[in-house]
Formats: C-alpha cells, structure tokens, sequence
DNA sequence: TCTAGATCATTCACACTCGAACATTTGAGG
DNA sequence: CCTCAAATGTTCGAGTGTGAATGATCTAGA
C-alpha cells in the first residue's frame, strides 16, 4: 500500500463504487456538491471526482453542473428527459442535523421519494423546540407543504406544545425517529422509530455470549435516543440476572465531569473496582473516543475492555474497529417517505401507522473474543 | 492479536463455504472488503478469494469492484440486468377464527395480495399452540410457501416454544394482531397489530367527554386482545386521575360465575354499588348481550348506563346500536402482506419492521349524551 | 462587454488488479 | 491403494483506476 497518501480524513481508501456511494449520499443529504468540496472530503484528487460525476450523469442520477453536481433536474437537457415529472406532492421535512446521524436518513427520503415521484424539501434545525416550530413554520409560509417530516425536540413544556401544535396541523404529520408519548393523545401523529432499547439488549447479549458477565453502559443524556439505549441496557441486565447496582452506568454529558479524560480515567476506574470488562457507549463518536482512551492508557481492546458502540457513524474507524449497533438510517427515512405518500394518497380512511424498526449489530474487533484470559498459556505463534 | 485470532489457518482451514460466510461477515462489518486483506486474514491466496467474489457476486450478495467488493448497491449495473424473476410468490396464513373478526383481516390480505400479484393460502386454526404448529406445518409441507403470516397462540411454554420455532423458519414470518414479547428475543419476527391499549383508551375518554366519572371495564380473558385492552383502561384512568380501586372491572371468562346472566347481574350490582355509569366491554359479542340484558332489566342504554364496545363486529346490530371501537381489520390483513412482499422482494437488509396500527372509534347510540341524573343516591356527578 | 481566475477535457505514466491456463493439493469413493 | 473431481495456488500478459501536466473552456465580477 501506498502510504503517502495526503493528510486523508477517511483513514481508508474506498473503492471507486463506494465513492460514488458516498457522493450520491452528499449529494442527497444537501440537494448539490462542489467537485473540490467532495474531494477533499473523500481525500482523492478532483480529476477523480470529475469522472464520478460523468459516470452517475451518464445514468441519469446527477445532473452535472460546472463545479460541482446537483440532484437530477429537468432543466437538465443532457439528460433523457425520458419521464414526466409532475410532482404530485411537496413534502417538507426538517431534522436536528445535518452533520451527524441525519445525513442518511434524508438520503434515505430522498431516494424513496424520488421512487413514489414526490418533491422533498429539507431544512435544518437546532436541538430545540422552538427552533424546530420556526423552521417547520417557515416551511408552511414559504413553500407549499403537502406533508411534513420532522424530529422534533420532546422535551419539557415546549416539546409537549410543539407536539400539541404539530398534531393540530391541518397537513399529515410523520415523527421520524420520535414516539409520540401516550401521555399526549396525539392521536393523528404517525411515527417511524428505531427501536433502540431492542438495538442496546442485542449488544448487551452479544457482550454476555462472549463471556462479559459485568456489562456497563456509557450514555450521552443530551441525545434523545440515550433514554432507550438505557432502557434496553437495563432490560437486557434483567434477563440475565446481572444486577443493577455494581454496573457502570456513566453519562458524559454531565457538566460536572470536567474534562473528557478525567471522566474516562473516572469510568474506567469504576470497571475495575466493579469488575466491568465490557461497555456499551452510547454514540460512536464517544466510543471512538474512549476505545483512543483505553488503548493510550495501555488496556488491550478488547483483551482487558470489550467496546460495543451505538449509531456506527464512524465506528469503523477506530483502531481496533469498533463492534457497533447500526440503526437503519436510510430505512427510517425511506419509511417515513412511505407513509407519508400512502397517507397523501389514501386520506383519513387510513388508520394511524406507527412502526418500529429494529436496527442491526455489526461485529468488528473491539467485542470479540472472551475477556481476558489471564493466564492463558501463550499459544503457538506459527508462520 | 490475542490468541483465537484467525490470522492463519490455524486448526483447520476452512471449507469454501465458511470462507465466504467469513468473507461475508467481514463485508458486513466493513462496508467493503480488499482481496489482498481478506486473503491475508483467512490465509488464502488472493485467487481464491476473487473466486468466491465472483461466486457471491453472481448471487447479487456482493458487488464487485476492483481490487476487492463492496455491500450490493444500486450503482452496481452489473447485477441489476435479470435480477429480479418477479416470479410470484406464495403466502400461507394461518389464523385462530374463520368466523369472528379474522375474516375481515383475510379480505384486505387477500386484495392486498391481488395488487401484489402474490398467491395466499389460507388456513383456520384453533385457539392453541399445537394446533397452530400443526397447521402450519402442513402448509409447509404440502405447498410451497414462500412465506408466512401467522396469528399464534403465545400463552405459556408452549406458546413461547411455537414462537421460537417460527422464528428459525427459513421463511420469513408475519405476526398478524400478535407481538413478539421482548423476553424472547424472536429477533426475525416482524409483525402488525393493533393497539387495543390505544383503542380502550380512546373509548374511556370518549365516555369521560361524555361526563362518565366511574368508567369499568368487562373484559374476557380467554382472548388475546383482552390483555392490551385492560392495559388500556388502567392507563387511560391513571391520565383522567380515575382511582383504579372502586373502578368495576369483571371477566366473563372467569368458570365460577356461573351462566352469563347471573355474571352480568353481577356486575350491575357492582356498578350501582360503586356509581359506575359507563362501561367498556370487550368483544361487541358480549356487548351486545349486555345491552340486550341491560335493555330487559328495565335499565335506559344510555340513559342508566352507557356502553361502548369493543371489536365492531356486531355491535350495530343491537337495540340501541352501540358505539365500538373498531380495529382496523382490513389493514392488519393488508399491511401483513405488504411486509411480507417487501420483506421477500428485499431479502435480508432490509430490517425487521414492527407496526401498529391505531383503532377507530364508532359512536352510536349506546354512548351518547350525558349521565342521566341519578335515580339512586350517587356519587358526585360534577358539570 | 471584457478580463482574471477557476474549472474542465485530454493525454500520458504508473501501479495495482484481474483472469486464463496450467500446476498442485485435498478429499471421497471404489 | 488408486483414481477422479473439486478446490486451490502460481505465473504472466492484459486491463483498470488514479493522478499530474497541459491547454481549452467556462463563470464571475467589474
């Protein structure tokens, strides 16, 4: 291998395949690109983005543009304008991200939408309710919504308004990844969610069938989906009558636990007293992080510590790979797009759909194997 | 590397299937694979692992590109040509009544599947676990079935013993108006329901709109419905701030009471006692009845006592026609089979979808208006 | 409208990968 | 023990993907 490659963000090089893979996500996630921005992103030379773009516009899945590439438009002539467009319907969608998690769930909607031919428009929105009813406000003045998609913040008095508002709304709604709580009868509110307590018991399963008997569980209380991941960490802990108090439960996001480090050197402190040899790490992202933290403070992962980490944005990146949990992002997305269309299309008769996905567990290194066997006797080293 | 690592073909070396299904594994935990490294990790030349590419790409598990393989992707042209046979497939159902309530689900599978030009064979079963194993046992056997909806029985061992046998079926499986209890981690089983909880809530807020302060619930523990149901009424009494003791709630499956007009003497009695003026009834079988018993006891329907019930099958055929909640029957059916159509045209990324569907609620006469004023001496009756 | 700067197409070079033919090993059955 | 067939390994010429250089073309802004 070549390793001069410059300063690359990926780590990895991708085949040309993915490359176009990741191009059309980019692409679908903000509506264009610019050649430079995607190269650098993807750290291979611009030339090389070029003959990607020509490649999808020759199949008709980007139109080219000078300096970058848009989602197909008819005003494109090059293309075979081989379809009528008509776009039956303008479905807004607004999530709390556009960096993070988000990206693939739009992907997801987009290509959905494209099948069902509906026209999706997408805007950002910060973490908070406020912010998610001006954005989904300024799409109803603005634009001329048909459906709306959106991933509201729940939380406190607010969040209980905004689904209150978002129920009134004379247009049909889809929660994506959010559950209407039953507390509020938001009876017309449809919903597509992972289910994340489901995703956190299948690691913590895995965890145990490779031998981990103390399972703890590193959370992020500022994300939304922490509370499942919780959940689901605690159920699995029931059935299999590991009890609850001894297990690590940790939250990174408390003010208090001053730097990032401390709090790593605090939690794997706690392992040791307890006896913990594996965690279950709410975001990849803190999981990358904490895999960086064991592995410089000289603990084998996953000999010592096994990793599991959850959303598997970035998890294979780490080094050792990262086993993680995998919602299925581009579902959740393509999901809502559907009932959003069967709901355009059938109206009222339809009965409320509420559905939940389960995601995936992907395998990699930091989980495999038994803990430690401490005095294994060295095995042959052959080769 | 820890020991266990299977860096060389320590042991033994594998044979060309379990290579794949490792090339597979490494593929799924990776996004892609390089043949160099995947050669170098099951210590096989690199031809040998081109081959196995060739082999998987062949069956469209894998797309191929240079120098190794990636997840399939729509930019793979190569295996898109004849993929799809769009050959027809074909469904066995297995449902519990071919009278009540489960006819309704079998009209909208059956133009569901017309639509989507699959073939369903549908079979009766009765009310127990053995008896669903043997049925669909004999589908499995006699016809060729791609796939298969089934409404079980889940109560006690044997119920959970069917439940794991479904899920190691090598077809896939479709739960209809049943779930998938999270202690069994039956994680291949997607299934549709209905949510009765949802559906009795919805009726005790109706009957409290209607200025009902003491809302029962007669309920028939031999159905499986019956169990959500009452789950429903708890909460929906918890939220109204309804004390649950005091609150009439009988089960005319219950042997020891006797015939049923004696039971439902019973609970009138229980009612007058405790200023009960409203009633959920489970199954419209059963309200129908009660009103029937109501009516020729001398009782006004409203008037005295007001009644919804549950199901929708007969309940407008009484005197006066009662109000129900109704299940959407038609969907159940539906949606199973779209599941089951998507889940065969997707294969196994797709993941495991999990819906409910939400009832609807029919007011008639039997639920209209006011509480009379009472005839007897009665509690607070407050607007 | 014109100019400066950016973007694009073409060519060439290089490294790596692929597939075919042939050689070798492995395992099952006679 | 032998034979055959399937699986695997080796070699080598052809093919493919990528990047640098260069000149043509396009866009933005005055």
């Amino acid at each position: 291998m070549s390793p001069e490659q410059p300063a690359e963000p990926a780590g990895k090089s991708l085949f040309s395949l993915q490359r176009r893979e990741r191009l059309m996500e980019e692409l679908r996630a903000h509506g264009a690109i610019t050649v430079r921005g995607i190269a650098a992103k993807l750290g291979v030379s611009e030339l090389t983005i070029r003959r990607d773009v020509n490649i999808l516009a020759d199949e008709g899945l980007v139109s080219r543009v000078h300096g970058g590439a848009t989602l197909p438009s008819k005003l494109d002539r090059s293309t075979a304008a081989g379809r009528p467009p008509h776009h039956s319907y303008s479905i807004g969608m607004v999530v709390p991200s556009l960096d993070y998690y988000w990206p693939q769930v739009i992907s997801g909607a987009r290509a959905e939408a494209e099948d069902q031919n509906l026209r999706i428009l997408v805007r950002g929105s910060a973490y908070d309710a406020a912010d998610n009813r001006r954005q989904v406000q300024a799409l109803l003045d603005t634009q001329n919504i048909d459906g709306l998609i959106v991933a509201p913040d729940m939380t406190g008095d607010q969040g209980q308004e905004l689904l209150r508002w978002l129920n009134a709304l004379p247009i049909p709604v889809v929660l994506a990844e959010r559950r209407s709580p039953i507390e509020i009868p938001a009876h017309r509110l449809e919903w597509v969610a992972t289910d994340h307590a489901f995703g956190a018991g299948m690691a913590v399963r895995h965890l145990w069938q490779e031998g981990h008997r103390r399972i703890g569980c590193l959370t992020d209380s500022s994300s939304p989906t922490s509370p499942h991941v919780v959940r689901g960490w605690h159920q699995a802990l029931a059935a299999l009558k590991i009890p609850l108090e001894g297990s690590v439960h940790e939250d990174s996001a408390k003010p208090e636990n001053g730097g990032r480090a401390t709090h790593f050197d605090h939690v794997l402190a706690l392992c040791r007293k307890t006896g913990t040899t594996a965690m279950l790490v709410h975001s990849d992202t803190q999981a990358v992080a904490f895999v960086q933290h064991c592995v410089d403070k000289g603990l084998r992962v996953p000999g010592d510590i096994a990793i599991v980490g959850y959303d598997d944005e970035v998890a294979y990146l780490a080094e050792p790979a990262i086993s993680a949990v995998r919602p299925p992002k581009q579902y959740v997305g393509k999901v809502a797009v559907q009932l959003m269309a069967a709901r355009l299309a059938e109206g009222r008769m339809r009965p409320v759909h509420r559905i939940e996905l389960n995601p995936e567990l992907i395998l990699r290194e930091s989980s495999a194997g038994a803990p430690q066997a401490p005095a294994a006797g060295m095995l042959q080293v052959p080769q």
